[in-house]
Formats: structure tokens, C-alpha cells, sequence
DNA sequence: TCCACTTAAGCAACGCTGTTGCCAAAGTGC
DNA sequence: GCACTTTGGCAACAGCGTTGCTTAAGTGGA
């Protein structure tokens, strides 16, 4: 297998063309295990537990995962306690099997990380980066950190390079649109050139749902819904709906900083008022951080109003300098709002969480956009 | 097969649980081949064209298309013109091999309907209900009426009964929460009282989710992302995503009565400021409708840029009764979006359209969410 | 110590899936 | 009238998870 073939046991899986045979079958209970083996972590999953979270019979999970020991992509992880009868074997993932590289274009930086198969990072690197100086110094750039980063690499195999920038832009063709700041990189082919440059497979997202995906891992494969709010020079969303990121049908889901929450408040740089985002900088740049959160609270109550989602997180530089008044901001917001709808089936606060990975939260979402497609080709929201 | 077995090709798809075996991905093709026959509607589809869409072979449809017709759920519908070769045969649903019942469980009426496989109505009655009076009198309504319909039919096969009433209530699970105004429906397992009373499959949903299904089946199977806003009694949304319902992990998605859009606003029931619910129904209430039009469209407008949807619909007995204020107001509010937000790659404004149906687009969603399941069991929004 | 019982896991045979290879049918167009 | 294209079914096939059975490896009571 060359270097850039995924694995071979969980291509297409049921994504793409929507008629199914036996190799996307295959690939569908391939990747399925295989998230579940990346779920369990260190400890692994014996055999039977995942033939009862799958529903596959004992003997399809032993041919499964024999193909994917054979492939070198799972191993043995010991023997768990016997329950009055044969011991089960754990089986784990080998999470240093393959590699992705993960690209954060931000304006001013560009973070590079190697991840392993499990979404950790084993290599970060950090350049200057111009995002407005145009594409051929954007393109060498990035060539060389990912140059770098391979260098290091001893010999795994890497599946392709994510790559996350400021929206909006395609995610389906990798197309960028007309970028706040940057006008001229309107219709630029970001996704092919980075490819061609780099000579690996790219995929390209908005930097929040880069974020979101990268932190849905955290959840078991197919199930579990959040928000995550990302507020640093401006503010944005990244959905994951039903275990799946939500991206929209042009990729524009997730415009949470021009959500109205004061229908006669002040004007926006978007034309319209009372947006939050115009709210939350503008408290910001007074230095009132419990006014910001408050904006930014009543918009999060909105959000798990609308699509009952589990949990909030939070991330982005502002959010970063000083994390403690907007969670507590944010999380009273959910937590009022929990107060005044309980009724008698009362309703749990939402939590309010900073999201994992601090600096680099993007950096590793844009990893896990290579490796997503690898593990539990679940489908998202339930369709009835 | 007896009358309330779904028909086996279509049986399972890949819902359920999640690990596929031969069966399941038979069902899947199977749906996915009749999703694709119902949306061609009376013209029918081709061999090849169904090959193409599938991206299955010619063969493999002709076997699929072959059991179809041997269950008598397709049939040939006469020939296309010739393409240089032998012409093709146009095959189509069809829609009286089996019919499904949906209800619509109003606060003050009980709207009941049978439908076709394409989901037209074929028979519908009314009878007056006083949702607040209880669960036996609710339950003896919903069995007359339903037999009612059911001598009507010449022994067409009753797929199952889909029911749809007022939330908060778990779809999952079929039990009702705390229904504003009727306190003492909370906890009550609404579709296992029906199945046993009526003898045939239930499911049942929120009134907006059954609307919003109903509604999806214009779309290809699979595609296409739009909201429904229903506004009665009171205001809420069904969020259709990806060709998919979304309901969210506890079917509270689609509170959009309770989205704050006037931080500062009048106090709302729900205890919050500033409701979007509030704001209309006090402008519905002094004859404003323009008023009430323009806070929907501020809510519409967020929707859309939240969840980047594709269309909006309106419906519910405010919107029925005067619906031009509310189209224009909509309309107008998301035209002045798409302006403001315009940009290079100017976004074309969203559409906002009545909803089909009228008075009966709750009952006919209601059946489709028994239908719905044969169709195209496509995963709603992308994963990756 | 032995033996009955339980649980784990693989081998072999099997049924059924969509695929491939092939061929007949039924048109078009030179 | 012949060459060509397209449709669509028959037959053989590879490969999927399942079933039936056997062996391995523990627990626990007599």
C-alpha cells in the first residue's frame, strides 16, 4: 500500500454513492469496529462487547478484526477478568499505524501538527504566517512545515492533510469565497493547489467545523450533540449534530456571530443589528468580559433552545486570555434558562466546557478531518 | 404477508443497529430504489437512470426492480423514446400497494387521514377533541375515527398509524412531557396506548416534526435543507436537514417560539425576555400582522444563517388565515440578508413559501412518518 | 482433584448479495 | 439491409455475514 491509500478495510464505507455492495458493506462494519476500538482507548474492547454494541454476530467481529490486525491496524491488548468462563481478549487500535497532518491557516500563524491515528499529536510546529499576502506564499509555506513535519516522520504511512482556514468557503470543492479581510481570495481552488504542492489528498473546512469534528471524537461514534463557539477576532460556530458535523449545504452552517438577539441594538459590520457578535467585541474592547459572556450566553440558549443539543463548548483566543468569566457567563445563561422551562419534567443544565486543545484545538480538528471518514461511518441526525 | 408487516424488501435498511449483514444492506438498496421511484412520481424512472442515481449496476437493478414488482410495489409504466438503442422502460411506484394513517392530535380537534405510498390523502375525516379531557376519551376518538377509515378502505394493507400532537414530548420512546396547558398528560406513553388500542404500528412525534417530514418528501431523497415554521397556538419549527428530520437527542429540537431576539424585550411565558413567540403572538394580538410577520422573518433570518438552510415554510392556523403579511414580511426580511451579506459571491435570498397542505399538513406528515422509513434510508446531514 | 458448566473464539459450510461475462431483443441511422 | 447502440435478463462467480460445530480456557461446586 503506498503511502497515501487509505486503509484499504475502510474505504468508502456508505459515504459517497449511495448504492451499497459487498466492499462498502465491508467498509461500513470495518470502519464501525474501528471506532469503537478508537473509543475504548488504552483498555481496548474485548470481541463480545463489540458484537453486542454492533449487533454483528461473534463471528463477523472476529473475521473484522482479524482483517484489521492483518492490516496491522489493530492488535492485542491483553486479557480482560473472566466472567466464569474463558477470559476475552481486549483488542485495541494501533494508533501509530498511519499519520494525518493537520494545517491551521489562521491570518497571522499557521499551526502544523502530525496526529496519530487516535487524533493525538505527535509533532506541532508553529510559522509566521500572512494569510492576505496571496496564495504563492500561502502555498510555500505550508509546503515546508508539512515538509518539516514529514521529515521527522519515521516512515508511517500518512492518509492526507486537513486543512482549516477562516470561512466562507466549500467544503465539497475546496473552493474559498470571499474571506472577511481578504477579498482577492474569492473562488481560489484552495483544496487542489494544496494538494498539488503537497502531493497528498486535502481536505478543506471552516476553521470551527475543523474544531467541532476534531472534538466530536471525544464522543462514542454516531451519537451525542454539541455546539462549539469560537470567539477570536470574530465569532463563529461549529455543529455536531447527532455524533456528525453539520455543515450545511453550502458549508455555511454555523454563522452563530450574526445571529439577533437584540432586534434593536447596534448596527453590525454585516449591515444588520443586534447581532451577537457586534455585542460580544464590543463589550470585549471595553473590557467587560461579563457583558460579552452574557451576549454570548443568551445566543448559546438560542442554540440548545433550537436544536437540543447536549453541550457547549467554547474556544477561540478571546475566550482563551480568560476563560473564567465566560464560562461562568455562558453557563448561567443555560443555567437560568433550565430554571425557567423545568416544569416538571425538569430539564438538566446544559454544561458549558472549555473545549480541549487550547491553541491547537483547530490544528487537531484539522486532522480529524482525514481521519473521520476511517472510523464509524455512522450516519448523523436520525431520519425517522 | 399480514397487513401491518412493512414489506420485507425495505425492512431494517441501516437504521437500528448499526453493523450491516446482507439483509440490511438488501433493505437499503431496496428503500433506496423506491425512494428514487417515488420522487419521479407518475413518469417513472428508468433501468439505467435508477443505475446511474444508485450507482449500482444495471444488473443488480434489474434484480431489485424485479423483487419490487414481484411485491407489486412497482410496476412498468410504459416505454421512453430510443436513445440510438432499444428504448428503456420507464418503471414507477405503485402507490395503492399499501396505504398509511396519520393523525393530527389538535388541541381542539382531531384531523385523521389514510394515504397512499406517495403520501396523498386518500381519505381524510374531522371530529372535534378536547386534548385537555384525557387520555380515554382521546384514545376512544382516535379508534373510531380510525376504524372509521380503515372499512373505508377495500383491504388495501394499513402500513401503520403515524401520530402527531403538541410537544414536549420523546419520540424515542413515544411518551409524552409536560404539554403546555394540559399538566397532567406528562409521562404518558402515548404510542403504546394507541398501538394497543388500534392494533397496528404507532409512531409518534411532535406536530412541527410530522409537518416537517411530510413536507420533506418533495425534496430528492437525501438532499435538500429547509425549516418549517408553524405558527398557531403558539411558534414552532421543524428543522429538516440534509434530506433528514433532525430532532435532536431528546426531540426538543425546534423550540424556535423560545429564541431570544429582543435581549431587552417584554417578559415571555417561558420566564426569558425578548421570545420571538411573545413578540408575535402580542403583535398577532392587536392586529399587526406585519409586526408579527417582521419578528418571524428577524427569527426566520437567523435560522437560516445558523443552519444555512435552503427554503423556509410557513404554516399554522395564524399564518393560514392571513398569509400574505407573513410571506411578504418573511421574504422581506431575508431578502434584506442576502443584500447586507451579499459580499462578491452574492447569496441568492431563500425562498420563503406556504407550506402544502393547509389545514392538513400536520395529518399528512403525520402518516408520512410511517412512510418515510420505506424511502431512501440516505443519513441525513454529512458526517465526514 | 475432578467434573460440570460457562464463555471465548475459530474452522467449515452455507445462503444470499451485488458483480461480471455473455447474449438476445429492439431500437436508430447510414 | 446492415452496422451500431442501448436495454435487460440468464448464468456463473467472488465475497459478505451467518450458522453449526469444535476446541480453548477459565470458574466453581462436589
Amino acid at each position: 500500500m503506498s503511502s497515501n491509500d487509505l486503509p484499504s478495510v475502510a474505504l468508502a464505507a456508505f459515504a459517497g454513492s449511495p448504492g451499497a455492495n459487498l466492499p462498502a458493506l465491508r467498509g461500513h462494519n470495518a470502519a464501525l469496529v474501528l471506532g469503537l476500538l478508537r473509543t475504548a482507548g488504552e483498555d481496548g474492547v474485548s470481541r463480545p462487547e463489540l458484537a453486542a454494541h454492533t449487533g454483528l454476530t461473534p463471528q463477523a467481529v472476529s473475521k473484522i478484526t482479524a482483517r484489521l490486525r492483518a492490516e496491522g491496524l489493530a492488535a492485542e491488548a491483553g486479557r480482560r477478568a473472566s466472567t466464569g468462563g474463558k477470559p476475552a481478549t481486549a483488542l485495541r487500535l494501533v494508533p501509530g499505524a498511519r499519520h494525518a497532518i493537520g494545517l491551521h491557516l489562521d491570518r497571522d500563524e499557521l499551526t502544523t501538527v502530525r496526529t496519530d491515528l487516535a487524533g493525538e499529536a505527535v509533532a506541532v510546529r508553529r510559522a509566521p504566517l500572512a494569510f492576505e499576502a496571496g496564495a504563492e506564499q500561502l502555498l510555500a509555506t505550508a509546503a515546508r512545515e508539512v515538509a518539516a513535519l514529514r521529515a521527522e516522520s519515521d516512515g508511517t504511512p500518512v492518509l492526507g492533510v486537513g486543512a482549516a482556514c477562516p470561512g466562507p468557503l466549500d467544503h465539497a470543492t475546496g473552493v474559498l469565497h470571499r474571506v472577511t479581510g481578504s477579498p482577492h481570495w474569492d473562488g481560489f481552488p484552495l483544496r487542489d493547489a494544496l494538494a498539488d504542492r503537497l502531493g497528498l489528498p486535502v481536505v478543506l473546512d471552516k476553521d470551527t467545523n475543523a474544531a467541532a469534528l476534531g472534538l466530536a471524537r471525544d464522543l462514542p461514534p454516531g451519537a451525542g450533540s454539541f455546539g462549539y463557539l469560537h470567539l477570536g477576532t470574530g465569532l463563529g460556530a461549529g455543529l455536531v449534530l447527532g455524533g456528525g458535523l453539520y455543515r450545511g449545504p453550502r458549508t455555511g452552517a454555523g454563522e452563530f456571530g450574526h445571529q439577533t438577539i437584540q432586534w434593536d441594538g447596534p448596527r453590525c459590520g454585516c449591515g444588520r443589528c443586534g447581532c451577537i457578535e457586534a455585542l460580544c467585541l464590543a463589550a470585549v474592547a471595553r473590557d467587560d468580559l461579563p457583558g460579552a459572556a452574557r451576549a454570548l450566553g443568551v445566543g448559546a440558549a438560542n442554540l440548545v433552545e433550537l436544536l437540543d443539543i447536549d453541550r457547549v463548548l467554547l474556544g477561540g483566543r478571546t475566550v482563551l486570555a480568560h476563560p473564567a468569566p465566560f464560562l461562568d457567563g455562558v453557563t448561567e445563561a443555560l443555567a437560568d434558562r433550565a430554571r425557567t422551562r423545568g416544569g416538571s419534567t425538569a430539564r438538566a443544565a446544559i454544561p458549558v466546557v472549555l473545549a480541549r486543545g487550547g491553541p491547537r484545538t483547530v490544528a487537531d480538528g484539522a486532522a480529524e478531518l482525514v481521519l473521520a471518514p476511517l472510523f464509524g461511518a455512522v450516519p448523523a441526525p436520525r431520519t425517522t
